[in-house]
DNA sequence: AAGATTTTCAACCGCTATCAG
DNA sequence: CCTGATAGCGGTTGAAAATCT
């Protein structure tokens, strides 16, 4: 049970709430949200916590832009499936069911925009869609080193497009200060909320290290989807 | 340059599903 | 079965950034 606290907090995350909770969730894994929103120290619901580490901190995620093959992937799937982001994101892996519900939700308010003012609309966006031959029955889960990309041509090339927008976005710092040499023993964390990491960053392995939880496993299909 | 408008996206909310006791 | 805790999903909101006038 947890105890009532004074006041949670609410709103953007800060770099510092980010470390405590990568820190924490480093030492505990991602489940047990509550626990996790607890032993951080964080003034967070633990709901709070899971959808910032969903969203945001997971290693394996992807940011910027969508390529024209995941826009097509969208869009097809979303064709399929209706708004089943979720179901549709795991067919995107590093993308979340919440980045994909904003592209569509502007996606789709551009589109209307363009009927309304009777303009075809060739393309949703910035980039050109084409609903080509792209077959949804071939589209594989992209990327993630799954090597299961061999029968999506059309796709193929998502990764090494978006590696280049992901250059420099900001968790790149925030995984280089939890990398930092000096920081201090994890442990810390869990002894009182008051030693938090907040003053230090911990010491973590790199994303890349972190696999106490394989992405693969993370972005994994659901057997059902497997058997379509 | 400045204000207005539009776009983007992080985060919240409410609800449902699942599971352990 | 029932109940409470937890996780996850989809819809919505609002602030910040980008673009336009």
């Amino acid at each position: 049970m947890v105890t009532v606290r004074e006041e949670m907090r609410k709103g953007p995350w800060t770099e510092q709430e980010d470390i405590q909770l990568v820190c924490t969730v480093r030492l505990f894994g991602d489940h047990r949200w509550d626990f996790i929103a607890q032993v951080s120290g964080l003034n967070r619901t633990g709901k709070s916590c899971r959808l910032r580490w969903v969203n945001y901190l997971h290693p394996g995620l992807k940011h910027g832009r969508m390529s024209p093959q995941e826009e097509r992937i969208i869009i097809e799937l979303h064709a399929r499936w209706g708004n089943r982001w979720s179901r549709i994101a795991r067919r995107l892996p590093g993308r979340t069911d919440n980045e994909i519900k904003n592209y569509w939700r502007t996606h789709m308010r551009k589109k209307a925009q363009e009927r309304k003012m009777g303009m075809p609309s060739p393309s949703s966006s910035s980039s050109s869609l084409t609903y080509q031959t792209c077959l949804l029955d071939t589209i594989p889960v992209i990327g993630m080193g799954s090597g299961d990309t061999h029968n999506g041509s059309c796709v193929t090339s998502t990764l090494e497009n978006t590696q280049s927008v992901m250059d420099g976005y900001p968790m790149d710092q925030i995984w280089k200060e939890i990398e930092a040499p000096h920081a201090p023993n994890l442990l810390s964390i869990a002894e009182g909320k008051e030693k938090t990491c907040s003053s230090s960053p911990c010491h973590l392995p790199s994303p890349v290290m972190w696999d106490y939880k394989c992405p693969e496993i993370f972005w994994k299909m659901g057997d059902q989807e497997i058997m379509m």
